[in-house]
Formats: C-alpha cells, structure tokens, sequence
DNA sequence: AGGTGATGGATAATTGTTTTCAGTAGAAAA
DNA sequence: TTTTCTACTGAAAACAATTATCCATCACCT
C-alpha cells in the first residue's frame, strides 16, 4: 500500500522528531504525495477513509499539524479563511494557486532571503521567516 | 468626533462604489486610523463600542469586509488562522508582523512586480496577484 | 419631507478546528 | 516474544470565528 523504499526514510524522520510512524499518519502523507495539487481537509479525510475507513476527522487534523512539522506537507493559506495542505515541494518555495481552478498550479523559487535581510538593516527588525503565495490563472483555465 | 478634513474624501469613496457612508463604518475606521497597529475583529468592537455602544459584532465583521474593498483597510492572515485588520498603507506593501508581541511593526515595500512578471514568462501562468507577509522580532521584544 | 432600499442590531445557525476521554497500538526494554 | 509505557486514535462534545436571518431603522435621492 505504501511505497516500501520511501518508509523507511520516512520512518526515521518520525523517529527523529519523537512522533510515532502511525498508518493514519503515511496515509495522510500518501494522500498528498498521489496528488500534487493540494487538497482541503475534507478532501483528505475522504481520500484516506478509502483505505483507512475508520479514520477520524480530528485525526487528520494532528495528521496534517505533525507532517508540517516534519517539513513534509506545506499548509496553504486561502482567502477566505480556510486551509489547504500540499506535499512540500524541495526547499523553500512559494506556491502558485489558481484563482479559477483552486489548484496549486507549482511553486515558484523567489529568492527573497536577500530582500529580507534588506529589510532587517534598514527596519531593525529580525526578519526571520516570511509567507508568501502567488495567485494566477494557471494554462487549461486560461482556454 | 471624526477628521473633518477627510470626511468628505472618504464619503465619496463609500458612495463611488454604492456603500453608504454610516456612522458604525467610520467608527471602525476611525480606530485602525488611531492605532496603526493591527487589531483584531473583538478588539476592535470594544474599541467602536466606547462611542457607538449598540454597535454589534455582526456589523464589525460586515464593516470591515466593506472597508477591505475600499481598499482603505488591509485583512492580515495570522498562522492560526484568525485574522487582523490594519490601516492600507500608502501603495501596495506588505505588513511585517512581530512574532513576539503580534503587532504589525510595519510595512515593507517589496519589490514583485518584476519577479511576479519573469514567473509569468517561465512557467505560463498569468500571475495576478500575491500575498506576502513577514514574521520577526520586532526592535521592543528583542529588548 | 417622504419613499426606498441598503444597513444595523440581536440572535441563531454554521463552519472549521480543538479538546476530552477512554481505549488502542507503536516502540523500546525485558 | 512478552511486557510496559506512553503517544496516538476515534467519537463526540466543546469551542471559536464567521455568516445568515429577521425586522426595524437610517442614509440618501428626489
């Protein structure tokens, strides 16, 4: 069901962070990794009752809070107040939504880190983490 | 009660876009003006209370979501998912939030339009808009 | 001044998220 | 393996932020 030569890398990151490997969890994970877009939590929680039925909804919420924290899956933050979650892309990148499809269309590189330690010399202020999401119509919405 | 000088100003801009121009919007409005820290939804009800005591929450939210589309405030996006409201500064920037006391230090001026426009070349996606916030520490808390 | 439709106040309803609690199952030690 | 310990889970209740409903009222056009 999982992807045998990902698991155990995947185990050890758990075991890094003192969180256990739990089936609830890699399914979680596995939901987003099979669809790159990023789903809502009720998406997910659907997806991961195909196999795992008796799933709970809060679970997928902790789920979701400890694969952030393991730097697995990004949360999205949306307009109107809800979120979304995407397996992380490679480093730190930003994502692209689109506004017709909802769809994170990719991630897009920005360097921004020089920027920000502009602003820390010219502010005073420790510019320590940033947020930023770019919102587009992506290539088939755009037919 | 409120500035003489802009109320004329602002009332044209409540009635170029079909708002009317009451008493609870420029109450709401009045104290982001005041504090140009942000505020949340509660905060700022106590705040309008303390001169238009019947103003109810309700209207708050209604309030602000109009005075976001005059574009004279600005909605911040916290990491729990709540929200603020701030004062728009002057032009397109973005806020810097302190970490430590949960206020808007200020705004920074950060150049996209360039970035967002070579993003737009390379990956085909017609980028509309961005969101951007930064997190730090502001010059107060790292005392 | 009067008419009209947008707005406000009070409250209920909704929605997204978190907590609680008792039972369960990882993971390390025996 | 078996035991032990504790983090984790599921279900439901609790919570908090936001939105909808209803009717009375007020801003503003004529």
């Amino acid at each position: 069901m999982f992807s045998v030569e990902k698991s155990k890398e995947i185990k050890s990151m758990f075991h890094d962070k003192g969180f256990k490997c739990t089936p609830q969890r890699l399914a979680v994970l596995k939901v987003l990794q099979d669809t790159s877009a990023y789903l809502s939590i009720n998406t997910i929680h659907l997806k991961v009752k195909e196999f795992l039925p008796d799933t709970g909804l809060a679970t997928v919420y902790r789920s979701l809070e400890t694969l952030v924290d393991l730097n697995l899956v990004v949360k999205v933050h949306l307009e109107d107040g809800c979120h979304s979650y995407v397996i992380a892309p490679e480093g730190h990148r930003h994502p692209i939504v689109c506004t017709d499809c909802n769809k994170v269309i990719e991630f897009a590189e920005f360097p921004l880190d020089d920027l920000s330690k502009q602003i820390s010399e010219d502010t005073g202020v420790q510019i320590k983490t940033h947020f930023l999401q770019l919102f587009g119509k992506c290539k088939e919405c755009q037919a």
